[in-house]
DNA sequence: TCCATTTACTACACAACTGTAGCATTCTGG
DNA sequence: CCAGAATGCTACAGTTGTGTAGTAAATGGA
């Protein structure tokens, strides 16, 4: 019948798990960068998947697994472009130089994947609990980094682990003005502002 | 009956309409203090003050207009702590002196009142979408004092657009590190690795 | 082709929260 | 001391989201 025709909702495509799983991470990561991680819930992403929940639950236990793999993967990621776009050489000493190279390298991995660095700088304060705890985990991992950075360029006499911290928070609220306006936001504007501030003392005090 | 006296809930204490105001947002700033952002509803708020919802709508239309009331109410105090711990002369051109100067009154504000700024430094991403724009609002008015402050420190051919952003951020991840441990982050150690950051050129640039 | 398996959908029960109507109690002024 | 105004409580209906049991469709191998 007619009817029935319009009351039953068509068979979404089947799909085997692996690739299920990841197309329910896409789509949460579409309401998390649309709606932020309130607007989040089974329900909303399996209307964004275009399937129902049960399907949701096949895949995923509930909210709290699916928005940690969701943060797995995306965190995984990020990790992969921040390493590679942050220098090598903690030996160099040369504070400038450092950032003129870091610099730029950031902004464009910004641009390039807006979407997956929006999900992880809004993630800061707000997130289920269990999620806050592994980016947080990670988030130290990458303070370390840059305490050795921070070692390395401005010598052992510096409070590395203090400085560590004002560079994070920095390099965050960049990011953020960086996203919200990228034309007014230009790495080489942000890079020399940096410069400016602590390239009056080129050398390393040791 | 004792079935009914075991049944009726005791009447709270009759309050006048200005004062339950007062006391309900005292009720929901232990909410969001002990659950964060998300754990706040009319219904969290009114069993934290021992009375029913209905009491609740009797004061504030919805929970959207009593969180802008708190809000209102804790940015109002913050401000005026804030702008006294700030220094007040801009022409002054020596960095140093200024941030040794902010520095330990700033730390003395957080420890003052911790709850208030606990919600403050939390709300930064989340809150029902009305609220965040008024913090905004005030956040960038702090910024613009900060931009101020920047250009009279370090004089007019920096960035202080940048720069205050940048300090603003570090000011903010400054506060929550002293709110999370105290006796790690003290007000000497902080201030003392901002001075040796940019320290090492005294002068203005001009 | 047809049946067993896999996958998706419908429907229901439950829980937390919102907002409101109507009743009960307390308090106060005459 | 006793109405009636002010204030609080109970109860209910509506909404949104969770999680699950049972049913219907699609799919691949015999």
């Amino acid at each position: 019948m007619s009817d029935q025709a319009r009351k039953r909702r068509p068979y979404a495509a089947r799909v085997p798990m692996a690739e299920r799983r990841e197309q329910l991470l896409d789509a949460a990561l579409q309401v998390v960068d649309r709606d932020g991680y309130d607007g989040v819930s089974i329900d909303a992403i399996a209307k964004q998947a275009g399937v129902t929940r049960p399907v949701v639950y096949g895949a995923f236990d509930s909210l709290g697994p699916l928005l940690m793999a969701l943060l797995e993967r995306q965190q995984q990621r990020a990790l992969m472009q921040l390493f590679g776009a942050l220098p090598q050489d903690l030996e160099d000493g040369d504070p400038a130089g450092l950032i003129r190279q870091a610099g730029p390298a950031l902004h464009q991995m910004l641009l390039d994947d807006p979407v997956t660095w929006r999900a992880i700088l809004q993630s800061a304060t707000h997130a289920p609990e269990a999620v806050r705890e592994r980016v947080e985990a990670d988030r130290e991992q990458v303070r370390l980094a840059i305490e050795r950075l921070v070692t390395g360029a401005l010598g052992r006499r510096t409070d590395a682990e203090v400085l560590s911290h004002a560079v994070i928070a920095m390099l965050e609220r960049f990011g953020q003005l960086v996203i919200a306006d990228p034309e007014r936001f230009t790495a080489e504007r942000l890079t020399e502002a940096v410069v400016a501030l602590l390239g009056r003392a080129p050398g390393r005090v040791t």
